[in-house]
DNA sequence: TAGCCGTTGGACCGGTCGGTCCAACAAAGA
DNA sequence: TCTTTGTTGGACCGACCGGTCCAACGGCTA
């Protein structure tokens, strides 16, 4: 099918999705968002469920680019730190502005749910929580980050926080200049690495 | 109705709820697990969101005279951060092995949407956002709660990072006997006030 | 012009949902 | 015994769901 109007299906899903969840999402509403038949629909996508994959899978490749994450051996050392902020700090202002990439981010940790439901989901969460993982590694070996508490855990709680923060910041980012927010930014990643860091700064 | 019959609603109801969110949650399934008829359901109850506002009501009040929660004018001073790791050890205690309690922890935080659904949802979960939010206040007033980050951001940080831990136990808590139990939410406690104090312990 | 084929609109399917309605039942007061 | 009152089972309602199916359409080659 023509790719503008496959755009135009997976943007209005990832906001389907990313509002409602996987099951409360309705597929009519979606193909109703763009004008797409059922009977279209149902000849190029297939089913809910493989519209959900598609939806991931292309959110998962357009963010992988845009991101290009390092690799997490790249930043071992005593910069372990200064090299995470430089790569938090490139990620959002990659991200800055990209309605989709909200929808999608929704789609990852909102529904709860929904993940057992998605091979592609699945796929992709384990992907991240394994760069992450062998990011918290790093960073114990170098004695940037603690030990005190299982790693597994510690990435959760990296997620729980970054998910806070980004629906706070979403909520009150109105209320804040250019200036403040960056004062904000900062605080918020300090606050990641003091829950992260050993006691000897 | 009578009093046994009654409970045995409010705790189906609750298991569904906890388990799928309100939209999701099916009041048929609800009536079918306790035996009921959907006439004798309407007839003492009347709708899908009464039900969810009794369960929030009996769950609130419930859980209000279990964790007799303190004052939090009553936790200033130098003392701060003691007081409120022996309520957070007395709140643990008294929740322990209540599947009531998780049922209803999960209606507070992961329906995520339902919250506009229920106005005694709504009244509670203010309630606990006023009373951490005045703890908070108070931890800054004698220096034991840094103050780089808002308030209401803080409040929200030590919701997310309270939920994450609360998942991550009850997924991993076969891992570990009494000693390493005891350890770990003594680690975590300490990850929590980490994240909320000032540099100069 | 005839036939083909990828594409499309829309009726339709079975199922579940929350909610309504009424006849039947049991207990109790007369 | 008759009637009233509170309670109950279960048929039923319209709406919406994901998914199926088929007739008809439009651009192609021959």
């Amino acid at each position: 099918m023509e790719p503008q109007r496959y755009r135009q299906l997976l943007a209005a899903a990832a906001s389907e999705f990313a509002a409602h969840g996987f099951e409360q999402a309705s597929l009519n509403a979606v193909i109703r968002a763009c004008g797409m038949s059922k009977s279209s629909f149902y000849h190029y996508v297939g089913s809910k469920e493989a519209l959900f994959d598609r939806v991931v899978e292309e959110a998962a490749t357009e963010l992988a680019r845009d991101l290009n994450a390092p690799d997490p051996e790249t930043l071992a050392g005593p910069d372990f730190w200064d090299r995470i902020e430089a790569f938090v700090a490139a990620a959002l202002a990659a991200a800055k502005g990209k309605d989709w990439y909200a929808d999608l981010g929704r789609i990852f940790y909102l529904p709860g749910l929904s993940a057992e439901q998605s091979a592609a989901l699945q796929r992709v969460l384990a992907g991240v929580a394994d760069w992450l993982g062998r990011v918290l590694a790093v960073g114990r070996a170098c004695g940037a980050v603690r030990d005190d508490l299982p790693a597994s855990l510690q990435a959760e709680l990296v997620f729980a926080v970054l998910q806070a923060m980004d629906r706070w910041s979403l909520h009150h980012m109105r209320d804040f200049d250019d200036k403040a927010l960056a004062e904000l930014t900062r605080s918020q990643f300090a606050a990641l690495r003091r829950l992260l860091s050993p006691n000897t700064p």
